[in-house]
DNA sequence: GGAATAGTGTCTATAAGACAATATCGG
DNA sequence: CCGATATTGTCTTATAGACACTATTCC
């Protein structure tokens, strides 16, 4: 580090001090990283002339194991100490979708004491975002089963209060997820307090129908940040085939915000997102739709 | 969890596999949280006439023990396990400034393997706010000396690069901290990697004089999230006295984006989030300005 | 032609950038 | 009046919402 190396108190140099630095001393909580894996997929035609319905997926995984044996959570494991966080997140998602090519972004790590009744677990959820051309899902080690579940998003209440010294906000939204084979439904009051110059922002599950852990939170907190996220980025490219058509993005975009868009609109503000090619959809039942590409000069300011 | 308690593999319930689990048959990181602390002030007048610079100041003490000795970092501490990450930052933002009436907010967290040459540490970054009135600093523990820094943050380069399967964004941020007593200096690189769908985020530090561990990229990642927030929230109001005047919130909005504002365009876009007193500044030496408050009623979209 | 989607144009409302103009204090 | 800051107004530009209109394919 220096030239004269500098010695702390007991007169060691930090190479000194670093061969007898004792690990044990400090008492060490696990930590885990929990994925959300999100896709977009087509559901079933209902007639031959219309387009398919999307919607956003989320991977869960069927607990085998105590605690929440039987019930869904979140893909993800313990970091070991020789991965970084992201190499964690990334074998994780490999373990359990088989794929690496994929959008992943860090998004909150959750600490609270009791969040896991084994031991002290602090988790740091990542949110991966995938084409679902490219699936093919197999189980991880401690899962029973992998399947993708129906993430659905509404907001049951808005309201705000005033307090003695200050005011709240305070929301509640419900997550529901489903398959053919299970219907699992939480929902999550959000708590924002602004006493004086604090803000806490608290998150409490209130009903958690079949989710494991705090989960159910870490879900609503990446299907909150998707939303503004796409809003404002191009992250929802990564959910598309190479080529796709404008209706199709359009669709995604909808089936993640979880609203109807204008299509005049949505074509004017994705317009310098996309280059056209010459290639064109076939056999639709109706007009071909020009298919475009992602055009990897867009950058938003 | 249920009335028939399920069992696992083994046999055992819930309750029988929580008495058993033994914890300590995983290798568990250390887990620290690391508070980026900052405030704005005034510098002084250089004509009693002329209203007084303000600056954004960060908060960093100087180790005193082994590792980087005698360098600068971020005031931080471990995570016992009998509290969460947010007490944790409370804790730690109390003992360095004795306020706890502040806003903070969890950032990043930090998991690269040798980031600590002691042992594995991972460390849970956040930025706390606070009004420069409230300020009395006092050291930490382990800390021999704690000062406020003047936060510089400037953008040195920013180049894309095509690779044959993509392409990269690259961005030099320098960082200069500086008080009476020291001047640190450090670079980061960061680096957007879009190769096939896979998006890596990379941050190195180029260089980092006087700067501990991986900070500066911390504080790089801090600033750039306070600029960003500023735009949209209400954050700035957190650096602000009770009562203040339009030219300093302007002020402070400036020093934080490190631009100049138009005060037309300012003012019509703060408009909703202030509430004018009845009061005035006093003996300025030129118009008297209005003072305001915060409107509590004002929301983000 | 009709069903269904693809794609364009235009009017309006709102927000932001630029900059000029006016107001008000202390001295 | 002058220096310095406070505050308002207005013209322009950019962006988004609403909605009407035209185009193209398959059947």
């Amino acid at each position: 580090m220096g030239k004269d190396p500098l010695r702390d108190k007991q007169g060691l140099t930090e190479e000194e001090f670093l061969q007898k630095y004792d690990i044990s001393i400090y008492e060490r909580p696990s930590v885990t990283v929990d994925m959300l894996i999100f896709t977009v997929v087509d559901e079933e035609k209902e007639n031959y002339r219309k387009l398919p319905e999307k919607s956003l997926k989320l991977l869960l995984v069927k607990r085998g194991v105590h605690p929440y044996i039987g019930q869904w959570a979140l893909p993800g494991g313990f970091v070991t100490n020789d991965e970084s966080l992201d190499e964690a997140a990334l074998r994780e998602l490999k373990t359990e979708t088989n794929i690496d090519d994929v959008y992943m972004e860090q998004l909150y790590t959750w600490g609270d004491v009791k969040r896991d009744p084994r031991t002290r677990v602090i988790s740091c959820s990542y949110m991966a975002l995938i084409d679902s051309r490219a699936l093919e899902v197999k189980a991880g080690d401690d899962a029973v089963d992998a399947r993708w579940f129906d993430a659905r998003y509404s907001v049951l209440e808005e309201k705000k209060t005033i307090l003695e010294k200050g005011f709240s906000f305070e929301r509640v939204i419900k997550i529901t997820l489903s398959n053919d084979q299970a219907k699992l439904e939480a929902t999550i009051k959000i708590i924002e307090k602004y006493s004086g110059k604090a803000v806490t922002v608290e998150r409490d599950v209130m009903v958690s129908n079949g989710v494991s852990f705090d989960h159910a939170k870490m879900i609503q907190y990446a299907i909150e940040r998707l939303r503004n996220k796409i809003e404002y980025t191009d992250i929802a490219f990564n959910l598309m085939p190479e080529l796709f058509t404008l209706s199709e993005l359009q669709q995604v975009y909808e089936v993640t915000l979880g609203r109807e868009l204008l299509s005049s609109a949505f074509r004017r503000k994705i317009k310098d997102m996309v280059i056209e090619t010459n290639q064109f959809t076939k056999d639709a039942g109706h007009r071909p739709a020009k298919l475009f590409r992602f055009n990897p000069n867009w950058r938003y300011l």
